[in-house]
Formats: structure tokens, sequence, C-alpha cells
DNA sequence: TTCCAGTCTGTGAACGTTCCCAGACTGTTG
DNA sequence: CAACAGTCTGGGAACGTTCACAGACTGGAA
């Protein structure tokens, strides 16, 4: 295998200094259109290809950020929003000719093992994914002052890590208003866990719409799996059997809520309608198809990328992005 | 913002020259016990990060291996499948201190920018996942001679990429046999696109099984999507009223299926036994929930990562690997 | 004692870029 | 015609490592 053609190849074969190849391939000021027409010829000539790790040792930038994808509890709840997520960034970033590196921060030594990588100056940015509420790792990256941004607020850090999320709070408002539209009068809620924004702000926006009538009783906490909306509908059911209608912070959630309420017989919309959250794949294949509330993943995901490009540009401050939800109205509600 | 620390630095702190270091950084032989010792101190000390870019200008070699996401039609279907390789894979490589850069290869576009990374020598390997039969971008993978390996087989490049995969065939078989044991008479299938591995073998499984009996009429075709399951069914239904099974090649066109039968007014097991293939998340939220095919897809993903490694390390030829699948008998059959 | 093999260490050179400075050449202005 | 600003080019130095080599030191064998 032949040896990479180098930047004094180019020079070579073109005629001219390394400093010319080098300004043609930065396009800086003052370079001939002779001069740059002979380099372009002669890159094209012997397929030269830059060689990014000699250029990072000089700069300093190295033209890749590393997307930290945290999974609190083992959990692959958001799994097809994780992979547009990805799709989406890798796709940016390739406009910019920069590169995604991915890692996990499941446990302390992956944390450690992130903040190594990031110290060690390996990454121009961090793209956090799910982070939770009170992870060391963020302090750190704080600390160390690299631009950082995160897909949905990191809790508690909200000043210091700008973020772009759906509407959560909103999403949720349209959901109830349309139960309550729809005439229902006993509104339940199954939420997601209390320390995740999701969690959080989808009950505020339940709570936001019904006012005093959002009491304790009709109050069910999840954690975003099936199981939990199951058993979370069945206390629910339990405690106030005349409730008529349900709404689930998740889609996965309110499948499993759905297989309660069938197995203790209440038809659904008929008996009870039951919203979801996400629009993910689940909500068109449960029985009936779930009424639910779309999220803009994609372009959440873009403006995530496009807060961080701007920080590693030089930003000093960006301001976090909120976008408007979608109600999606199918036979459950 | 200080400087980073170098090796210099940490030289200077243990008293020792620059070379020393280095060798305790690679772990060479011919270290002496102090020497070791006073290193490893001042590195803590001084919370020294070796700078990858300029140990890969000179072994040329990345630490990093490219993992390219190839979306044939734009579609989602594989989702879950991704996030679990994903992770796996970033773990695995985490453990050699190596990283995971992800590439999409969407459009042609797309495959020149992976061709030109690989060719630039950013990647030490390359991890393909599903990638599609007559893809250029493998052919310029192989000339390259760079170490390659795939999620699942390359249609057409089996002898030249490795891989590692669920034995869709054999499971197809239990599936089928599954059906029959349970006294079903005239069984259909809707398969997966004819050009992926995972279309052709479950096809191959079920005629495997089905014998003389596998008839043109009940085959249908599908594209892994809902829809196509959908109207696979209805296709089936018209030509073959009297069918009492259908062996559907994916979770998602299964659930596509059971609304089409749910439609045509056919009872699920009772009239007609459906099959599907991958215990994706949507098998469990149907009505009523998917007797399936479980895929090992952790271990896939981690026995890709292992052939890689092995190939990166040297090896001049790996086996591929076939991993059994397993059935998941639910209510649908 | 002499020699040699085995350990251990330091240092110059190289990896492929960008940065910066000095200098050459142009054209315009006073 | 002199001075100067603007444009363009070449080449030395630096980025932070690893590698290869040369040499110093040890202990045991001849």
């Amino acid at each position: 295998m032949a040896k990479r053609p180098t930047i004094h190849d180019v020079a070579a074969v073109a005629g001219v200094s390394r400093g010319t190849v080098s300004r043609v391939l930065n396009d800086d000021r003052y370079v001939s259109p002779a001069a740059h027409a002979a380099v372009r010829r002669a890159i094209a000539e012997i397929g030269y290809i830059v060689n990014r790790n000699a250029r990072s040792l000089v700069t300093q930038r190295t033209g890749s950020i590393v997307m930290v994808l945290s999974e609190p509890h083992e959990k692959l709840f958001e799994d097809p929003n994780y992979s547009v997520t990805i799709r989406t960034a890798v796709r940016r970033l390739a406009d910019r000719d920069m590169s995604l590196v991915m890692m996990v921060a499941g446990d302390d030594g992956d944390r450690d093992r992130v903040i190594r990588y990031v110290r060690g100056g390996h990454a121009d940015g961090v793209f956090l994914l799910s982070t939770h509420a009170g992870d060391r790792m963020v302090d750190a990256l704080v600390d160390i002052a690299i631009p950082a941004v995160a897909l949905g607020a990191v809790i508690g850090r909200e000043s210091v890590i700008p973020h772009a999320a759906a509407d959560d709070r909103e999403g949720a408002r349209q959901m109830t208003r349309h139960l309550i539209e729809a005439g229902r009068k006993k509104i339940a809620t199954i939420t997601g866990p209390m320390d995740t924004p999701g969690g959080i702000q989808r009950l505020e926006g339940f709570a936001d719409v019904l006012g005093r009538k959002a009491s304790r009783k009709l109050i069910e906490h999840g954690d975003w799996t099936r199981l939990s909306g199951e058993s979370g509908m069945a206390r629910l059911l339990e405690r106030t059997p005349d409730l008529d209608a349900v709404f689930v912070a998740s889609d996965l959630m309110a499948a499993g809520a759905l297989a309660t309420l069938r197995a203790a017989g209440r038809r659904v919309p008929d008996d009870v309608a039951v919203g979801g959250f996400d629009d993910s794949s689940v909500a068109l294949s449960t029985h009936p198809p779930l009424t639910t509330i779309r999220q803009p993943l994609a372009d959440v995901a873009e403006e995530t990328v496009r807060l961080l490009l701007a920080l590693i540009d030089g930003a000093e401050h960006v301001e976090s992005v909120i976008l408007p939800t979608r109600l999606i109205v199918r036979e459950s509600a």
C-alpha cells in the first residue's frame, strides 16, 4: 500500500510551496488565481486528503463533537428518539465536515472516560442526551469550559447548559384540553419520572389546564416503561373507578395502560379515553391506535446542533429553544 | 485556561526523560520499577492526558472505528436495533479505549464522505450497519483494505466482509414449525424486501419447513413497514380467504397485518394465527401480543465488534458468526 | 579479569500540518 | 521618483508524540 500523499507532494506537483497549499486548503486570502488552480488540480490528480491529526495538533481543534448518551436505568425507553437524533446530528455536522463520536455514560467509569476524553481535547463540543438531574459529569464539563448543549433540559443546570426541546408543557395542555373538549369529566394522569424534564413538565401542563381538579388521587407516577403504565393504570382504577379519561405521559406507558383497561373490561375510548405522548411507533400498533402528542424530534435535534455550533464558533451565549408540539387525534380519545 | 500538560512536563516532574514516560504510557518492556512509579505519580499529580493526535500522527493508528449506518429508503424501521447496537459497540470499544465515530450513508454524497474519511486514515476499522446489496461504498472499502465487518450479511460480499448475525433462517423455521404444530393447515407469509438478508433468509426458512406447500399464492413481499404489512395481508386474504396462519417477517409488519385482519373481521388467533419476527417493542403493544422470534441483538453486536477487533489486531481471516434465535410464544399464535 | 547478554535510559528525528515572519512584487499616491 | 499599502509567496518553527539508536550499567560466565 503506497503512502498517502502529503501536502509536500501536492506542493511539488503544483509547483508551489507548502504554505501556499495550506492557504488554499484553508481558503485564506492572498492566493493568486493561478496558484489556486494549480493546487486544486494537483490535489485532484494525486488524490490528496488532509491529515486531520496533523492539523489538530497545531490548531487545537479536532473537527469532532462527542454525543454523550446517558442511560440512567439501563432502560431503552427512548430508543426511537435516539436514532432520529443521531442521524440528524450526523447529517448536520457532516455539512461542516465535522464528525460525531458516540460515548455512553451509564456508570461512573463511563462518565470518567467522557471527562478524560473531553479534557484530553479530543472534541470541540459536547452534545448531551437524556442527562439526568445531579450528574457530576455535567459539572465537570462546565468546569472544563467546553461548549456543551443538551437535547432536553438538564434539570438544575438550565442556565449553564443551553438546550433545545419540544414544548412538553404545552403538549400536555393540548392533550388535556382535548380530553375536556371531548366531554370527559374525571381525568387522571400517569406521569414520567419526576427527575426528568418530560416527567415534570407534562404533569405541569396537565395541572395548568385542570387546576384544582387535578387532585392527588388522579395522579400516578411511572418510569416510562410499559409495565409502569400497566401498574399505574391499575392503581388509578382501584382508587378512582369512575374515571373517564387518562393522560399518559408516554405512548409506551399508554400501551401498558390500555392492556390494564382491557383486562378490567373498560372499553377505549367509550368508557375511558386514553391520551399518549411522543407519537412513537407503538402509538399506531395499539388497539385502538393512540391519540397522542407529536414532538418535532428531528427539528429538536437540528436546533440542538445549531446551538452547539454557535457556541463552538465563539458565541458568548445562546438561548435555549422550545419547539411546538402537535395533537394527533386517532381513536383512543 | 492553562495549557494542557505534555509528556515533557511529566518527564520533568518525574525526573526522567520523554522516552521513559512514553515507555510507561505504552507499557513497553525495560522500565525500572522506580521510574515506572515516578512517572505514574507525576501523571496523576499534574493530570496528564496523552494527546491522541500527536500519537496518531506517528503511529498511523487512530484508536477509533467508524460505524456506517446505511438507510436505503429513508425509513426508520430498524430503530431499536440501531440503538442497542450502538450502545453495545461503544461499550466494547471503550474497554480498549477506542472510540466510535458515527457516519450515515444515505446518498452518494454521504458515501463519498465515508470513503474520504476512511481513506484519510481517520479510522482503524469500519462497522457496517444494514448495508444493502450492490453498494459501491463496500467495494471501495475493500479496495482500501481497511478492516471491515458488518452486522448482518452484506449480500453478495459475504466472502469479503465478515459479519455476525442472528440465524434468520432457523428462526423462520422455528416459527413455521410452531404454526404447524398448532394445527394450522394453510400458512402464508409476508416477507421483507428481497434485497436484504432478513427478507431472503426468513423466506427460505419458511420454505424449508413447508416444502411444496409454500406456494406462490401464499407469499407476499413487504418492505418492513407497518403499511406494507397491512396491504400484504389484504392481498393474501383476497387471494386465499381460507388461510389460517401467517408468518410475518417483522413485528412491525405483523402489527399492520393484525389491523387488516381485525378490519376483515378475522379473530386472532382463533381464525388466523399470526407470527412475527424480532421481538421488538411493538410485539408487546399489539392486541393480542405477538408470538415472535427473538434475536440476540446485543450478542450479535458484541460479536461483530469482536470480529472487527480481531481483524484490526492483524488476523488474516475471521469466520462470520451466526447466533441462535428463540421462539417467544405469546397470544397471537 | 574480560567479555557478553540483558536491562534500562536519554536523545535526535520524524510524523503532516498551520502559523508567522520576511521579503518580493505590484500599483497608486504625493 | 520616492514612499507606501496591498497582494502574494516561501520557509523556519512548532504542535506532542513514538521510534530507533546509542550508550551506560549490571551480573554472570569463561
